[in-house]
DNA sequence: GTGATTGCAAATCTTTTGCACTAAA
DNA sequence: TTTAGTGCAAAAGATTTGCAATCAC
């Protein structure tokens, strides 16, 4: 554990950001169980089953400045809530809606053949892919 | 318009909803603004500038009675807030974080030259895609 | 009439915010 | 110290729900 909580350490202050005990005690949460897609909420019940005494709040801003310093990434399947992903690399993502589970697919896996050119004045930032999926032989849903 | 209303009744009847006054004037606006991507509150402010009677609530209902139908899509850009989609036929979109702003892309400007097999017993129900942009020039986003 | 639809207000859920308190540098 | 980070509770925003009133068939 104390490598990897020193590489938590030492991953957090390369970005900016205090190892504080809250996030020192999340980022060595998240390492254990990665790789995973995890909600805020989520996350908050594990922390503190874990012993970890951690705010909702700071849930969110540690969330968000994991996302934001590309330790984590953000994974937008449904306008409830967000799903915060531990794999910050490019990937892209099955989403099953009946069961909420969310898979990745790693980069390689899928291939463009052609993109369209975006709007004058603006460039690429990004492509999310989300292949929803179902169980065979029921409807839509 | 008597056409288009016309129209809009059939439809709503051919998909088992009852051609209310709230219906039938929201699949009007709809109709006559298409295409486009509208949010429930936008949706909302515009029923009651043009004089229709309704609730939000009803404006909710609405929006997903037709897309349960068919007759819209629902376009998953952010987890703030829902975005309704006139076209309802496969497409992908441009979005832009800074504006808001959802431009469609046609299906044809995008193959994919390959994609992964769903999991086990999964089948594959579509495929979304989000070309995020930004303005040239600046960072992140 | 009868069941579907609507409106309203309250409730729910997720996320953000303000601010006093605490801890890291 | 000095500034960043945290916790709490309240606020905000989007969406849903319960139920009585209303409308389409």
């Amino acid at each position: 554990m104390s490598t990897l909580f020193c590489h938590a350490m030492h991953r957090l202050q390369a970005v900016g950001l205090r190892p504080t005990r809250q996030r020192l005690a999340l980022a060595q949460l998240l390492i254990d169980t990665a790789p995973r897609h995890v909600t805020a909420e989520q996350l908050y019940q594990e922390a503190r089953q874990a012993g970890i005494n951690v705010s909702l709040a700071t849930i969110y801003n540690t969330l968000h400045q994991f996302t934001q310093a590309g330790l984590m990434g953000e994974v937008v399947v449904g306008s409830g809530q967000s799903y915060f992903d531990t794999t910050s690399s490019a990937h892209y993502h099955f989403f099953d809606k009946a069961t909420g589970e969310i898979y990745d697919i790693p980069e390689e896996a899928i291939n463009f053949d052609k993109l369209p050119a975006p709007p004058p004045g603006k460039v690429i930032d990004r492509v999310d892919v989300v292949v929803r999926i179902r169980n065979e032989k029921r409807r839509g849903d």
